[in-house]
RNA sequence: GCUCAUAUGGCUCAGGGGUAGAGCACUUCCUUGGUAAGGAAGAGGCCCCGGGUUCAAAUCCCGGUAUGAGCUCCA
């Protein structure tokens, strides 16, 4: 296999290049390794504006770079492209790439450029963002496109692609600018490759929690109530509550003390914490008796409030409030998305007031409780640790006090994280969760963020060993991150099939026959009373219409009683997944069940 | 917030300047069935909201609201 570029310098370099300089390098082969990717998307994102050109002569092309998720071209055309489209310009671009041509690549002066590329406003835009005396040009057949590369050496080694999206973008991202339309496209190296992501991305859909919350009846929105705010049905609200209830033992078992705030405080509160400021513009404010007051976007204010119903010793540090906090944030029209953008929502929140000295303990902590959390739903995880903004209050010195703390807290117990930087909250750094689902995909969850500024601002204190005042440290934390975007996540983690101790329905109940349903209400006595929440399929329908139903509504477990189930006291176990069916005496059955119901602790 | 698209019964969607359609779900009746759709009849819609054009608007136009995709990745 001909290498399709060289690696130099851990720079990329394209065949054309090494040889116009004469440079050598490791070479990369055309596989799906990150480089190989690279070069390949890049010269992808090229045949499809061949392509484009050749169908729509008249096309002005602007950039088309590579992304995480393959490439893309904003360009503009007369014409108006539609979804449909996209197929046509797959195909042209098939037959562009059988051509076998060579892609070359020459260079010449800035201005020469300018006066190549007179009639593409685009292009010219372009350039004046490059701020060198020459550029490259590359060629392929008649088509040339002003690019510094790299790029393959012949079209022929592009055959497996796909084009993915059309949307409209504006001229550098900014919305003042034109709009141009924008088309995506991945590539890979063989076609198993293609066929794997694009199976993926099949897979993401089916698994929408939009869609399943609407199959499940666990969510709804509504025009006449508002864009972003959410409205738990029944099916919903029993899943979020098993979550809340088992997530509250778990609080307490770890010392964590619950507490609540109002959900409205006054302005001026909102302008000593900080918010007002920098977090205004995100906030709901009403204004009642000429008094102005901001709906809640965190809880930490309430939390500093309790702090301050009573004077603390040192000894009694760290104090640990934790609330599911009901929070409001004004989020862009445009960005709400189901239960994963929204603007109301419930977070899992606590604040951690302790001395400077317990921050490291207390950091630990709070990763082995969102450990604990995240592996009993199967997640992996990684950290990120994020630091100043560009938004920020408090002293570059305390911030970098405090950045320094999470990472030698983090470093000390060998727990691995990455950098973002200026990623923090505008009153401290902080450690974000990023969760994996089943799909690969990442999510942020739960967030550590600390906090030497709101104590600042509150002048909040203990007293120390020595009768002095201190200043204590908060550390805000969230594990879930929210009930609402954790859900989300969960729905499609799992695609709508729970697993037992947190599915909406536990048991799915089928009576055979009427003479049957007496043992049926009997047995779902006994459920509840263990806690688990049933259904009973009793309708006047066939025998098999109602296990159906009862399958497509993801109950984990089905349970069928006919003549003999009554006369044994047992149960006919269907499984959601195998279909397979066993039998089981009463006592047993509900055993089972408990077992099932009680086994996760976090 | 911006651009484009979409909005028709509880759900999924077809239709379309002049009586509003299907499937599922729902109601009633028949059927009493042993592991993924038994049969029949019926009820249900201000066609998102507000304006405009028209003899006539659910349909065309404008505005609003909501939903969807994209708007950060720089030749």
């Amino acid at each position: 296999m001909d290498p399709i570029a060289i690696k130099h310098n851990n720079e990329i370099v394209d065949i054309q290049t090494a040889k116009a300089l004469g440079i050598e390098g490791e070479p990369i082969l055309l596989d799906n390794s990150a480089e190989a990717l690279e070069v390949l998307r890049h010269s992808t994102a090229h045949l499809m504006a061949q392509a484009i050109k050749s169908l729509y002569p008249e096309a002005k092309f602007f950039v088309g770079p590579v992304v995480k998720e393959g490439f893309y071209y904003d360009f503009k055309v007369d014409a108006e492209i539609g979804e449909g489209d996209l197929k046509r310009i797959e195909k042209e671009m098939l037959n562009l790439a059988k051509k076998k041509v060579a892609i070359e690549k020459y260079e010449i002066t800035m201005d020469e450029a300018k006066e190549k590329f007179a009639a593409d406003h685009l292009k010219l835009t372009v350039m004046e963002r490059i701020p060198s005396k020459t550029v490259s040009i590359y060629k392929q057949g008649d088509f040339e496109d002003l690019c510094r590369g790299p790029h393959l050496p012949n079209t022929k080694f592009i055959r497996f692609f796909k084009l993915t999206k059309l949307a409209g973008a504006y001229l550098g991202g900014d919305s003042k600018n034109e709009m141009l339309t924008r088309i995506y496209g991945i590539a890979f190296a063989d076609k198993e490759s293609l066929v794997l992501h694009l199976e993926q991305i099949a897979e993401a859909e089916k698994r929408d929690h939009r869609k399943i919350g609407n199959e499940m009846k666990l969510f709804t929105f509504r025009e006449e109530v508002g864009g972003g705010l959410p409205i738990w049905l029944p099916a919903g609200a029993r899943m979020r509550s098993r979550l809340e209830g088992l997530l509250f033992k778990a609080h307490r078992k770890r010392g964590y003390e619950p507490v609540r705030g109002p959900e409205i405080l006054k302005s001026s509160l909102w302008a000593t914490s900080g918010h007002y400021q920098n977090y205004g513009e995100n906030m709901y404010f009403t204004t009642i008796d000429e008094q102005e007051y901001g709906v809640k976007p965190m809880n930490c204010v309430g939390h500093i409030k309790v702090y301050e119903d009573d004077l603390h010793s040192y000894r009694d540090l760290p104090l640990k409030y934790f609330e599911y906090g009901v929070v409001h944030r004004h989020e862009l029209s445009g960005a709400l998305h189901g239960l994963f953008r929204v603007r109301e929502f419930t977070q899992d929140d606590a604040h951690i007031f302790c001395t400077a000295e317990q921050i490291e303990g207390q950091i630990i902590e709070v990763v082995d409780f969102v450990d604990k959390i995240m592996s009993t739903f199967e997640f992996d995880y990684k950290m990120m640790l994020s630091t100043k903004p560009e938004k920020a209050v408090g002293d570059d010195k305390v911030w970098e006090i405090s950045t320094a703390a999470l990472k030698s807290a983090m470093d000390k117990n060998n727990l691995a994280y990455e950098i973002d930087e200026g990623g923090g909250a505008f009153y401290g750094p902080k450690i974000d969760i990023k969760i994996t689902d089943a799909i690969g995909r990442e999510w942020q969850c739960g967030t550590i963020q600390l906090d030497f500024n709101l104590p600042e601002r509150f002048e909040l204190e203990y007293t120390g060993e020595g009768n002095d005042k201190i200043q204590p440290v908060m550390i805000h934390r969230a594990i879930l991150g929210s009930f609402e975007r954790f859900i989300g996540i969960l729905t499609e983690h799992y695609a709508g099939e729970f697993p037992m101790f947190i599915a909406p329905t536990q048991v799915a109940i089928v009576p055979i026959a009427e003479s049957h349903n007496a043992y049926a209400k009997e047995l779902a006595d006994k459920l509840i009373d263990l806690g688990a929440d049933f259904e009973i399929f009793s309708k006047n329908e066939s025998l098999n219409k109602r296990i159906r139903t009862a399958e497509k509504g993801r109950v984990p477990m089905i349970i069928v009683l006919g003549d003999d189930e009554v006369a044994n006291r047992t149960v006919a176990i269907r499984d959601r997944r195998t279909r397979e069916q066993s039998s089981m005496n009463e006592t047993d059955f509900l055993n089972f069940i408990q077992t099932k119901i009680n086994e996760v602790h976090f």
